[in-house]
DNA sequence: GTAAACCTTAACGTCAACTTTAAGTCAATA
DNA sequence: TATTGACTTAAAGTTGACGTTAAGGTTTAC
């Protein structure tokens, strides 16, 4: 069994033209193609470009993702390479995940403290409504 | 007390053509200059710098950040729609990270597998060293 | 048998977020 | 006084990851 490009972009929600652009940087150095030139996707190729999904949805870059795709095409002794770059690459994606959290948090404190200012705001618009705020309240701070 | 841009350069390691970058697109539109039209940081920006750094570092994109600027020039009014547009960034980033920790998920268990590809082949190179690996072996799939 | 609906490549376009370059102003120093 | 170094602007260049268009080949429905 294989399939189209149009089914693979079907299955992956990845254009065709995006398939065909990641084969031309060397994502899918394998894929089949019929007598007249066709594209035929095997199940294998479905599910490697699984693994390729799986790095790109991580925020791999193209030129690293790659970089992967050429030490499996040496075989089983780049197996611990691999490895290596999967585990390094998880690390990375982890730590960004935690600065991404610390950022969040300021911009937690960031919200409340706006919130505090809106409330203020209105507080002030209902006793005096002719109060005119100070330039630093008008920009909010 | 104010701050020429290379020392805002160092405290935000922004470098001076990215600060200069961000107030030609909107994002700081109330710079003081010197009298030779030197720019001058106040606390005050200075401070301002910190929540658009918070906005970039969590992933919002200039145009947005510029957005939440021109309400904060408008005043007081603003502030509730600052507040929301805080908010919904908050929630999609928030949702960002889970969509990311889900995706890593996917990227241990890869690494699971090919932890067990390499040990299998270690035993294997140990037991009957001039044993070929198979073509799909050879992807390491 | 011909038009629609597919596929192919090559090459050029776009977008965000910088980055670099060129050309100039100004203050301090050798 | 001359030059060094930090600043200024406008404009062009870069990068990554696509997106679009042009020009054409093949298969299928009518």
């Amino acid at each position: 069994m294989n399939y189209s490009i149009r089914q693979v972009s079907e299955k992956t929600s990845l254009k065709a033209h995006v398939l065909r652009y990641y084969e031309r940087e060397g994502l899918l150095p394998f894929v089949n193609r019929s007598v007249n030139g066709v594209r035929r996707y095997s199940e294998d190729d479905l599910e490697w470009l699984g693994l390729i999904c799986c790095l790109k949805n991580t925020g791999m870059s193209i030129k690293q993702i790659k970089d992967f795709v050429e030490l499996s095409m040496r075989g089983g002794e780049t197996l611990k390479q691999r490895c290596d770059m999967l585990r390094e690459h998880k690390k990375n994606v982890e730590k960004e995940i935690e600065e991404m959290q610390k950022h969040l948090r300021k911009v937690s404190h960031k919200i409340e403290y706006f919130t505090g200012q809106y409330e203020k705001y209105l507080a002030e618009n209902s006793l005096g409504a002719d109060a005119l705020p100070q330039a630093s309240a008008a920009r909010g701070r």
